[in-house]
DNA sequence: CATTTCATTAGGCATTTACCTAAGTATCAG
DNA sequence: CTGATACTTAGGTAAATGCCTAATGAAATG
């Protein structure tokens, strides 16, 4: 398997889970550090822990530890690079869609 | 969890795979049949037909059953969705950097 | 320097995932 | 009606996922 495709694979699985969708949300306005990123969820650290090493593992935030405290901040290519996947896809689905409109309207006219 | 984010849980998660993916990139070109589909990976058809109801439950394809055979058709409203929740957070994180940059101007003009 | 705080490691557990083979069921073709 | 074709169901396995508690490290603070 390619290289590229894992990589997708990490970022997608990423997103397919609503506490680190959440902390992508929060991230995006700014740069913060674990225990304040955690806070919200009703859940133990080593277990919020885990999810930021998945959405790390996956390109979408990077890291870095000052003193004891890890602050974490987005990272935003593979959120890109995701999006792009999905455009592209999209856009191919779309000018199939169209051809068939055509068709339609094609079928109308020559049937008034 | 609102619905709503269990719906994003299993597009995401259904897009994780690249099998999956390979389908609906597949399928952006037009409606196809369960044995076509599954004829280029090497996979037994009942575990292709997980991927497919994996896909169908993230309500990304949809199908119908003509005799024995089964057409695949993509649903691209899902597609869609996540692409917006993608595009809604890329967007705040580029207006805080778009601050960022601003404040960078800024201080190279104070300091010339 | 003792204590608290922030983060990490280790280990355990239930569930889900991604595959498989074997054995159906239903339709089509001759 | 009989065989081939297209899918489906049932059941099994290894690995991954998402959570936990307990214990440890390492830095800050009184």
């Amino acid at each position: 398997m390619p290289n590229e495709m894992q990589q997708l694979d990490r970022v997608f699985h990423a997103l397919s889970n609503s506490t680190r969708r959440e902390v992508i949300a929060r991230l995006a306005e700014g740069p913060t550090a674990m225990t304040v990123l955690a806070e919200p969820f009703n859940m133990a650290l080593p277990s919020f822990l885990q999810h930021m090493q998945v959405l790390e593992a996956a390109g979408l935030v990077n890291s870095s530890k000052t003193g004891r405290t890890r602050v974490y901040q987005i990272q935003p290519q593979q959120l890109i690079e995701a999006e792009h996947w999905m455009d592209k896809h999209r856009s191919i689905w779309e000018a199939r869609l169209n051809q068939f409109d055509d068709f339609v309207i094609l079928l109308k006219e020559s049937n008034p």
